[in-house]
DNA sequence: GTAAAATAGTTTCGATAATTAACCATTAAT
DNA sequence: ATTAATGGTTAATTATCGAAACTATTTTAC
């Protein structure tokens, strides 16, 4: 067996792995987050989605589109439904006016810390039984992964 | 600073390098597997991943309401879906006749095999460019993972 | 400098998919 | 033998999404 056809197996191993692992991984932190999202807040994962979103930085509703890979007018629907929440706000940008740019209220930025700050604790209580080197391992592996995306 | 603090910092760096990490790459492959399933065979990325958990053995109404954290009658609308696509098959267990047991056809097999060897191709193009190590750290911590789960 | 094209976003409308409530059939419990 | 619980479906309603058409603004081309 040659070199580049073990190291392909390594890689294959390596997705195959990721498929057994996260999607269950995702339905438990989707899960969670459904939890205090819709029994504490009354907003719907998706919603939670679109907001964590704003807070990265993707201010526009064409950036969500993009980012979320759904149309622009599913996002300019759920926004409106935001906006009536009083979670973000519209302003038009002056410089270019077909800009709208879009940001968290101060009730958004507190719902995203309360739902993050739970979602982090529980991930964290999740996490801890991994070893001190298991944790180290997974955080190089997500820093590696972040830099090829 | 005590160990359990250091401790809970590293905790706390790997739970947020996974945010910023997993979300966009789960994206991605969601965005790879709807150009396959959708374009080339027809079905939606939701539809992909009940016949997913068909496949890994979640083979009841139930069980897939559970695993994908949905209502039953949700799930029973797409198995009809899927039925009529010739794709999975109900067949009632003459042990406990409440039972209806879902299988693949040997077409959703076949679709499966298509999709999931497609996707494997492009994660793999993907992974490409991490190194052996990498490979070997993100398989491990993968693997660590998917025990505490 | 104006007409055409491109961009950003919204509205409308039709289709799909989700939920709740009510329901049938079957099995388990008292 | 009733009653309760389980597994699943059906029906009605609501929510979500996308395509097409529309408004407003800015950019490009002539």
């Amino acid at each position: 067996m040659d070199e580049s056809t073990r190291s392909s197996e390594k890689l294959r191993q390596a997705v195959d792995v990721f498929w057994e692992t996260f999607p269950p991984l995702w339905r438990m932190i989707h899960a969670h987050i459904r939890e205090v999202a819709v029994e504490q807040f009354n907003i719907t994962v998706e919603q939670f989605h679109i907001l964590r979103h704003i807070r990265r930085g993707q201010d526009s509703v064409s950036a969500l589109a993009e980012a979320k890979d759904i149309s622009r007018p599913a996002i300019s629907q759920s926004v409106d439904l935001l906006v009536t929440k009083g979670l973000i706000v519209r302003t038009i940008d002056p410089q270019d006016r077909r800009h709208v740019k879009l940001d968290l209220t101060a009730d958004g930025n507190a719902l995203m810390d309360a739902i993050f700050g739970d979602t982090r604790q529980w991930m964290m209580e999740t996490f801890a039984p991994l070893s001190a080197n298991e944790i180290q391992a997974l955080t190089c592996s997500m820093e590696s992964l972040k830099k090829i995306l």
